[in-house]
DNA sequence: TATGTTATAAATTATATAAATTATAATTTA
DNA sequence: TAAATTATAATTTATATAATTTATAACATA
């Protein structure tokens, strides 16, 4: 179906193609709306014929999919750098947390279409947003096993406790909490509230 | 328009016959959804024309709306009584939240419809929710603040402090996630959770 | 005079049909 | 042979109209 490389009749591989269809249909959606937007649009534009979408993408759905999934592992690969700094694992949590509510916030209020259309996803649990949560539970837990690693917090089941810091930080982070927040400054309170799950778990004896 | 004490037609006084449509519109609602209730038969059922129904409440919506204040307004006072209970403050405000989102959650498993159309007025911020939200901002700060006063807890500001707790729990009051999470058990997270918290704004030296 | 009635205006929802869009099939081409 | 084309089937969305429901008005009554 796609992906070798002979030249086809576009002068461009399928790769290209797919990445053009992408700009192309953010452009559409940011315009239209993400639930009015034109595949015969986003065809004309790149000069072949609507069905000759389907030769890149399964269909409309998987379109729209790609580009959060595009923003997300963007978003997932800044977290993971943040991950990488040289800074007691207490302060990375803080500052890491901060940031990604940082990012779904500028997203929100730069792109709220695109921020909508991938509201949509997460509320359908789409597997791409599944992958996306298991990538932030990855790098969040590495970050806690170094704080428990060097004494900074304690805790039995560093699992457990990586559930407890997303729980608790839901109003942050959660597609639709900001959204609804997308007007307020809250970051203040982010830092405070990761602060003090961090004090409460210094010094308990016994964490799960 | 009405309340006094003459015998209307009916042989009800206002105050009944609003409580009697209520009553039959729960019926209504849990049978044909939040969306999809008649007036016409509301008033079938009371044995009054569609039309008189408008001398007890100003449109559909304030029927519908009066429907959530009554329970939420039940569910104030359910929580007053823990607020009042002879125990540790630290103790009640864990023993507070964890009502707080049994309450909700038992009304979206038993009521769902009636769950939905709550929602829905949740995220319209309709003047009853906002009061319902101010009654418990106010029960939290009333505990804060004799945790506060036992020592229990140090804070500069107790209205800060209340406002962390709750962005804390969202994950467990706010009533989309309640929905979100119907099937779950999270008891045990939130308890934990509070209890982090808590323990967290034990010893630190200045908060906000 | 609060609460009720019937009549009816206004608004909403349901339904049928036309139009447009998406998806597939059969075929062509670089 | 991957990637295009055109043709067309399937599905969705838009639109007009009928039916229903909600809300108001004018009036009646206990």
């Amino acid at each position: 179906m796609c992906g070798d490389y002979t030249m086809p009749k576009t002068g461009l591989t399928s790769e290209k193609i797919k990445e053009k269809a992408l700009q192309i249909a953010e452009e559409k959606i940011r315009y239209y709306g993400f639930e009015k937007f034109r595949l015969t649009d986003i065809a004309k534009e790149l000069k072949i014929s609507q069905a000759a979408l389907y030769n890149h993408f399964p269909d409309k759905a998987a379109l729209l999919d790609a580009i959060s999934e595009r923003w997300l592992v963007q978003m997932d690969n800044t977290l993971e750098l943040i991950t990488k700094q040289e800074l007691p694992p207490r302060e990375l949590i803080v500052k890491w947390f901060l940031k990604y509510h940082e990012l779904k916030k500028e997203k929100v209020l730069k792109d709220p279409e695109l921020y909508k259309s991938f509201n949509m996803a997460a509320e359908l649990l789409k597997p791409f947003i599944i992958q996306h949560l298991d990538s932030l539970n990855q790098q969040l837990l590495m970050l806690v096993q170094k704080a428990i690693a060097t004494g900074e917090i304690r805790a039995e089941s560093p699992e457990y406790l990586v559930r407890l810091l997303f729980e608790a930080t839901v109003s942050f982070h959660h597609p639709r909490m900001v959204l609804d927040h997308k007007d307020e400054y809250r970051e203040g309170l982010l830092r405070k509230l990761v602060e003090v799950m961090l004090e409460g778990l210094h010094d308990t004896e016994r964490n799960q």
